[in-house]
DNA sequence: TCGAGTGGGAACCTTTTGGTAACCACCCCC
DNA sequence: GGGGGTGGTTACCAAAAGGTTCCCACTCGA
């Protein structure tokens, strides 16, 4: 136990693992929109242009973010298409696979539960 | 299927009701510290002065904003006790404990792998 | 009067976020 | 020259978010 003088039960603080992990959810899920490209790519629509259509309300500029924020957390993958004109695709990684199958049960639960009165 | 002239296998847009449920876990845990704030519930530290001593870097304000944020979405649920000084405990719903279930997994996925190269 | 504890809010400010509009690259065709 | 497609970036801006600081309420004790 790290907090030595703290009953054994009860820590100080929350760990410090537990603050970057939840940290490294807030930035990567947090964001607007994110949780909907990751579903949206699971749900098998992986083109940029083909994603853009699909979720309606998001500006070009925030879902390129998204897909590069994505990319570098290896949620998602990304693939380029030899030819013209240019195809990327984009993939889920093991981990995204997770986070969306995590992310889908979430969807599960709000559905369950009506928006809190206004 | 709602598309009748699009290939039955895929939608045009993703599904309203996906939209909204994505959106709701916005609202609810998009913003710093929210998780923070469940996990910490769940840890068993359900009082407003403890919480903030055991979330390192949060502030007061943001503390209240999420707690009240969080009672309204019903994850969490909140108590007054009777006496001086006046004291109060939060707890989670039943709601609010399959959420904190679902912030766990997504913290161990998250330990399993390091941060992206900056 | 001061100190302490509990819980909570508001004004102000800086920083961050997301959207708009325009632009870029590579091609194709008329 | 114009149109179209694919994918992506940047400047600018308004709005939102989060932190700081100070304040409020209720009590108790010195």
């Amino acid at each position: 136990m790290h907090a030595h003088t703290m009953p054994a039960k009860k820590a100080r603080f929350i760990p410090l693992s537990d603050r970057k992990a939840y940290h490294r959810f807030e930035d990567v899920i947090g964001c607007k929109w994110s949780t909907l490209v990751v579903a949206a790519v699971s749900q098998g629509v992986t083109r940029p242009g083909e994603l853009e259509r699909y979720i309606p309300g998001i500006s070009t500029k925030v879902l390129n973010e998204r897909l590069r924020k994505l990319v570098d957390f290896q949620v998602l993958s990304r693939t380029e298409q030899s030819g013209l004109p240019a195809r990327v695709d984009y993939a889920l990684t093991d981990n995204g696979t997770k986070l969306a199958a995590l992310l889908e049960q979430v969807r599960l639960l709000n559905a369950q539960h009506p928006d809190p009165a206004s």
